[in-house]
DNA sequence: CCCATATATGACAATACCGTGAAAATATTG
DNA sequence: CAATATTTTCACGGTATTGTCATATATGGG
């Protein structure tokens, strides 16, 4: 799958440029004229990286920008923000943290897609194909889980939900969280059935004595800590 | 098969040099005037190899390679760039690990080929090699395939399905990962169709008790898995 | 020790996914 | 062009998976 940019610009020019200095280079484009339609394209499909345009109508491109960092799902998104000379000097030093990599317009197509890569490459290592921890062992490559050495036999939700928690050992995770994350946001299915699936998880897991990997957090919800 | 190789040059006469050299060598050739139509005509049939201008209308040489490297079903396919002098020394350094040879013009044909042909050697390319696992061999000069040394017999898109799955053993692919690499990208056919497919390779290979190899990955595709 | 709240668990109906045969469409061969 | 082989689509049925609910059990504060 190729990298995907979001890209909110509204003015149209401007916008088709983008779309075309991306595409050519081989990304996945996603185009939104407003901030809040953008919001909702990410509800959809989470991009790699967002272009945001800094004069916006109705929500401009900080306050999205904000409110994607306040979100946990968006939070280490990478934001480029594009800003009209002069702009640059005041109001973005007052937003310091937010963003990770600004241009001033007009820009040079080249410049743009070197910024991109090496935000890309700064952010988003490589992915590990192997997630590992008290001896269960997910192979994200083969598709296949083993414990202890022995392949196990899991379903395609548990396996999601499972290399969730793995990626992030130690963490509680909210119920709403899980959803987010596993289910993805656009499907609406019961907080409760998060339960269902961690008991069965560790059913799964219980014959090797590794039940105790899924531990409830009374009053938030799950979390993954290995055990030896 | 013979081993096709694909040709990016706006040229006209260099164009019709190259393909007349590599067509008395007994190579396919694949001819394309820009790299927006090479994109067009990789998606049709992946080549064995590409060589392409450095100056090309449009996208240019760099650029078309920087997109197949980071597209992950070219991303390991041989480029050889064709360079002017003087062109060399301070461009193509910059892009140093994109691609795999560079040959300046003017250039003999003799070695042109020979530059190609060490280029296949060294990329594992489709010359005289077989692919064997669990007594399935598929013979990739021939077009053969034997179990346990016994030739059977199978039609092209199974063929083709068998070779992708066989040469990523233990990967689990997509649906539309099989499709883009068995039948191309711009080809659109039934996701269901594979696994009618998956139906045939199985009942072909159940005879020999081989039929396990190939697995279902279910929510995701599936996989081939050599058994002993 | 009891209550209020949160989580665990088993059961069940709905659903999604896959295997399969067969017909229709397409390509290949003689 | 006819005959044959291959490929694609479709639809039906079986089965694993999934979401929800009802009920049981646990937890922690007062």
């Amino acid at each position: 799958m190729a990298t995907s940019i979001l890209i909110v610009e509204d003015e149209q020019d401007i916008r088709e440029l983008l779309e075309f200095t991306f595409l050519r280079d081989g990304y996945d484009v996603i185009a939104a004229e407003t901030a809040e339609i953008a919001l909702q394209k990410i509800d959809i499909k989470l991009p790699d990286m967002i272009v945001v345009d800094w004069m916006l109508p109705g929500m401009d491109g900080i306050d999205l920008a904000k409110r994607l960092r306040r979100d946990e799902l968006t939070a280490d998104l990478p934001i480029v923000m594009l800003t009209a000379r002069g702009e640059e000097a005041d109001k973005l030093k007052s937003f310091a943290g937010g963003i990770d990599d600004y241009i001033t317009k007009p820009f040079s197509p080249r410049e743009l897609l070197a910024r991109v890569k090496a935000l890309l490459r700064r952010s988003g290592g490589p992915k590990n194909n192997l997630i590992e921890a008290s001896g269960i062992c997910l192979d994200l490559n083969s598709y296949r889980i083993t414990i202890n050495g022995n392949e196990i036999q899991i379903s395609p939700t548990e396996y999601k939900l499972l290399e969730v928690l793995m990626r992030n050992p130690d963490r509680a995770f909210e119920r709403s969280q899980l959803l987010d994350r596993v289910w993805g946001r656009q499907v609406y299915v019961e907080e409760r059935t998060v339960d269902v699936h961690m008991l069965r998880l560790r059913k799964i897991l219980k014959p090797h004595g590794l039940d105790a990997t899924l531990q409830t957090v009374r009053g938030i919800g799950y979390r993954f800590t290995s055990v030896s």
